[in-house]
DNA sequence: TTGAAAGCGCTAACAA
DNA sequence: TTGTTAGCGCTTTCAA
């Protein structure tokens, strides 16, 4: 409180400890020899003076900056309900907590697209959840920009840097699942983001669906509409006279809704209509009855991503591929019949 | 993916639009008239050589980075359990998403006490759930940083940068609550960490009680102690003739398994044993029966201290006190009787 | 309306 | 072992 917030330079130390501004560069840096005695002096007039060096200076210098961006593609992850805040809070909580740990800084980025957003300096950047040939990917790579994605590109899921989810197989499970407790008509209501997400998922219902020479059924549900209007589309289609006896809903926002539809329509949840979501939330857990979903595993990606691009900035080369973890599927009483 | 990533700089930009590079820089802040051939020349060339501004040298010039640091003080928000992950999750990721919504970077700082690790530039500093006499207020105060706090350091509430909860009013109102359903006896389970949390609900117990002339039994938990740990002191406490009749644990990791020593001595919660948290969680939602819990409302903490250091960058005058704001209280099973 | 040039604070190459 | 100095890329003052 005592120092008035004088700026105190590297050439402030040097006049203090009467030396040159190199050494103090070098006695902070270690990188080259010096004797004890001026070392000493160094740091004591540092201390003093209350130095601390200019990252931006040193950046400038070195062109490193220690830090890493992350950018969290969604659209609606920021202007999202409080399902998907969810979501998208574990993510960033758990790659922060990751970059915490290996004590390297990461920054939000804000809007890489804006350029009337103040410019970042990262040493990398984690994109998560991008678009089919996402611009951000493009405009990162063309700024030569390190990345690694979380969730591949899906028209770009060669690109190795990255930390993809094994959707076939937990999907599959889920469709199993729901197979074996009698579903006969299975509907997927998907979302319109072009991602890995929607894309690989949608994939894998019409490839389960056909391995089993079952017809199909999608409902196209854009993430940006209110539980009513999700409502509404949901009662349309379980007031026909074929309906689905059960559902998948991509994301959790709008399972339990689902439910209330088919509390609504007189319907019993499982045993008339199974319900289950893609997307684990609070809302899913908590609803009744609590509804099946895939959990993303956001901690366990969160980390791989970390330890990815961390690799990749002390010059690891590059993956022959991406790596592959596995979403969980937590099955509740929604599709539990009997 | 085809433009080799060398570095454009702004002498790139000027030489092939055949200008001087002021000029070029003034093109870009339009802080000067640039006659419109000029002006377009340059964009153009910029946008040719796909130019954009190393944000390091820009602050080296300006003094400003247009970013902002959080720094999440609990010793135990990075290592803790899931309980706590989520706890500061939705905090951290409330931060982040006010932030995108300024279009202020947000960097997450990782320990300002270590100087091996990368200084990081920024105009600001969040500061959340400080310690008392907070060492890190303190340095980033001696290195000129503004900070804003989420919740006052409990040994400075006079500063005025703050955003703080108003505790006395929500843990009298549970207090009030526990009593008004029989409790005679109340328990607190408060932790070790010395912040305004601690401190002030601790506080508010000891004064609350004194009004109502009611006997008081403060246990201390380390925030740190496995559940198990909790556990045994919680068993040792409620194995105890003159045990209490409700005990409001800290913080809600202990909550859960404080009902499991409940059930496991045969003691009906709530009948024989109310319970309650002074933070919220899935684990204090989802227990049986589901925990009346404090919520600290991280979202409005979070949108209200970004708010705060936007208003102090751009040079608002010092507020007259810090801001006040209201804990939600959740009521559950765990101290509804009858 | 534009250009030239100083200099932000630091690191590293080169000299002594 | 230490000092001198160029220059990282930008903004801004001063001149033209």
């Amino acid at each position: 409180m005592s120092t008035p917030a004088a700026k105190i330079t590297i050439r402030d130390v040097a006049d203090r400890a009467g030396v040159a501004i190199s050494t103090v560069s070098h006695a902070f840096s270690g990188s080259r020899p010096i004797s004890r005695a001026t070392r000493e002096r160094v740091l004591r007039a540092a201390r003093e003076l209350g130095y601390d060096p200019n990252p931006s200076a040193r950046s400038l210098r070195t062109g490193r900056s220690g830090i890493v961006g992350l950018v969290l593609r969604p659209r609606y992850a920021v202007t999202g309900t409080p399902d998907r805040a969810e979501t998208f809070n574990r993510l960033v909580g758990s790659v922060a907590t990751e970059m915490l740990r290996r004590k390297t800084g990461l920054i939000h980025v804000p809007d890489i697209d804006d350029p009337s957003v103040a410019r970042v300096p990262m040493d990398g950047c984690i994109v998560a959840h991008p678009y089919g040939n996402d611009p951000v990917l493009t405009e990162l790579t063309r700024r030569g920009i390190p990345v690694v994605t979380v969730e591949e590109d899906p028209e770009r899921p060669e690109l190795p840097w990255a930390v993809r989810l094994d959707y076939p197989k937990v999907v599959s499970a889920l469709l199993d699942h729901l197979r074996e407790q009698g579903a006969r008509r299975i509907a997927l209501f998907t979302g319109t983001e072009d991602n890995a997400w929607n894309r690989r998922t949608r994939e894998t219902y019409l490839a389960w669906s056909a391995r089993r020479r079952r017809s199909t059924r999608v409902e196209v549900l854009s993430e940006g509409l209110t539980p009513e209007e999700a409502m509404r589309e949901v009662r349309a289609c379980l007031r026909e006279r074929r309906r689905p006896d059960a559902i998948v809903m991509a994301t959790s926002d709008f399972a339990a809704p689902a439910a209330g539809v088919a509390a609504e329509l007189g319907l019993h949840v499982p045993d008339e209509l199974m319900i289950a979501s893609l997307t684990d939330s609070e809302h899913s857990r908590t609803a009744s009855p609590p509804i099946t979903a895939m959990d993303l595993n956001h901690e366990l990606l969160a980390e791989r991503a970390v330890e990815l691009m961390l690799a990749r900035l002390s010059g690891a080369d590059e993956p022959a591929e991406a790596l592959v973890i596995e979403p969980v599927l937590n099955l509740r009483a929604s599709t539990r019949r009997g």
